[in-house]
DNA sequence: TATGAATGAGACTTCATTCAT
DNA sequence: TATGAATGAAGTCTCATTCAT
């Protein structure tokens, strides 16, 4: 999808802005310099596809998160199988959070993006498209889960059910940034925990 | 506890650098001059409280989280009954969302205050302090619960205990953050939603 | 005389500059860029006929000029009459006037090209032919101007008659560059003051 | 006038930017590390007084204009006798001359110091005040002239009285930036035959 | 102790020039 | 021969930090 908008150099650098972030530097403190080495062009290239820095970074952030929703969404509805969806929702969110890079993980939890990296303001339309993705994403899971007689019909409304999902699911991914802290649980414990959740908050 | 350790010039400056982030300024943004202006003492007085900007603004965090976290504890403590000491800690939520700054929750909600303020790794002790005084808070209320009869004892393990908690905790925050596509539910309800979930989980 | 001197691409290119001029682009302020989209030519065109920007723009403003006083030579020339021939050459400076490119007007006033484009020092001799030819011109109009019997002969030396028609010449110019001052007087009433000066000097 | 406008500062600043400008460099050609070298302040430092490098170097023209405008009419005021302000008139543009500096020059000859530095632009009332105090110089000139009976009093009309004494001015002017193309002629040669023509013109 | 004028390192960005096509 | 994508040197400007007062 992504891939037709832009242009090979563009996304070269889109690679190199990511993979800077993926080794854990901020975007603010992300220099034109870094970009150009990572992407292996002139710091001049970078002016001829993007307006400036900002530019190159927010859309960069954007893409990267285009690409995972889009590669979540289609591994997910792979799956068979309400808890086998549901586990593969987690085993993505446990290989965002373990490269460094935090958008998806902010955009999960937060919608809090533009208070991550202020220039994304600009782009909100493209960030609420991602999360209707997500939603549907919600749906489905809800559906098959309804089909397969896991989760009860209709219970709670619209809100409650899409705010279950996403509440266990960021609860899950702070499992991660507290590993320190849980030392004594383990990852299946933790999928096992947060599935618990799941299917006594849906029924 | 902060107000010992800080000399009042350190909290004159601590106050303008929070009221830069709650007026919207990202600490990346922030200027020393902006600083100076909000705190109303010249550019080189910082110099004489802190080793550099960043030990200023981080420093500036921790004091407001601390804060923050001290608030919370005593409101919710103060509070009496299960019910209304979760809908407190929902209200103290509330209040924090509606200010522009994100610390209290990004505490709360993926103890990733590191990646939103890259300096303060240098901090992290004092982050655990405050990750302590929450759990603390998460027993406190759990304990209550099981006085007062509304949730089972010694349901899950400690790790489901307080992932409940927090999951239902952040799940509510999200719903300031999505405001725009959520419009249809008010706060009461939103509140409503996440003390069901919570019961259901706990029970 | 310069058409057979420069290829068609060269002149294609002083085209170009010539025009960024007229438009009132200062030479300090042409961009490359700009000279090949203006002569729709490729960039790196420009640099297989001239050595380098400044060349190319040195050039060009020799290559207007040359034109220019050739023109204005053949124009002057082939008026009959010593008033119809100072008129003439009047229009010609309101003409020149008017457009937005001040080499003319410089070279007649002030000699000060150098100093209008530095670059164009290294082109010292192509002025003075300039300069020559524009002498050539003052020689030819005293001539006829004594023959009417309009003038008296041998008035003054050499230098003092090269200068009244020089300083008559610039002084008219300076009428087109404070019009918003001079608004009381129109052109016509401009060239009679003008040639009212230069018949008194050189009587 | 201007010393009390201008901090010392700002004026060590312009004065570094005249002594560039002074030693032949084009504004266009000015770098900022020039003036900060020439005005022996730091790079910085500019930006204090000054919102970029253009308005500085646009005020420091302009700071020039006006003090050797003003030197100008003080000097010709305290001559007595019309050939006597006149001559000293024709130093003080010899003077000028000889600095590398074209301002006054271009300021005489053709208004057109907008031309010279495109910045100046939106100077233009400074620079109109300046044509001003010119013309007062004219008339105060024409004055003394007529009171010494040296000239006939209400020859033709305002305009070519003007016109004839910048005419003669700027043709005298001329002499200097084509000194090697008259090298016969002297500098009191020329000045005499300036004055003839003055003479001449205003009889 | 407190200040803010001054600094200059280092950031972003432009654009003349090159060179593979 | 002609091109324009790519480059990186060099420019402008910002801003954290210093230090004389």
């Amino acid at each position: 999808m992504s891939e037709v908008l832009y242009s090979e150099k563009k996304i070269a650098i889109f690679n190199g802005i990511i993979e800077l972030m993926e080794k854990g530097i901020n975007p603010y403190s992300i220099k034109v310099s870094d970009i150009a080495r990572a992407a292996d062009v002139g710091k001049g290239t970078i002016y001829d596809y993007f307006a400036s820095k900002e530019e190159a970074i927010s859309l960069a952030i954007l893409y990267k998160i285009d690409n995972e929703v889009e590669a979540a969404y289609s591994r997910i509805k792979k799956k068979k199988g309400f808890k086998e969806k549901f586990y593969e929702g987690l085993y993505i969110i446990a290989e965002c959070m373990d490269d460094n890079m935090s958008t998806l993980r902010m955009l999960l939890s937060l919608g809090g993006l533009q208070e991550f990296y202020e220039y994304l303001r600009e782009y909100k339309c493209d960030l609420s498209n991602h999360l209707l993705k997500i939603h549907e994403l919600f749906d489905h899971l809800l559906e098959i889960g309804i089909e397969e007689g896991i989760i009860v019909d209709k219970i709670g409304d619209t809100y409650y059910r899409n705010m279950v999902i996403s509440s266990v699911t960021i609860g899950f991914s702070q499992y991660f940034h507290q590993r320190n802290f849980n030392s004594q649980v383990n990852i299946e414990d933790a999928m096992e925990a947060s599935y618990r959740l799941l299917i006594k908050a849906l029924n």
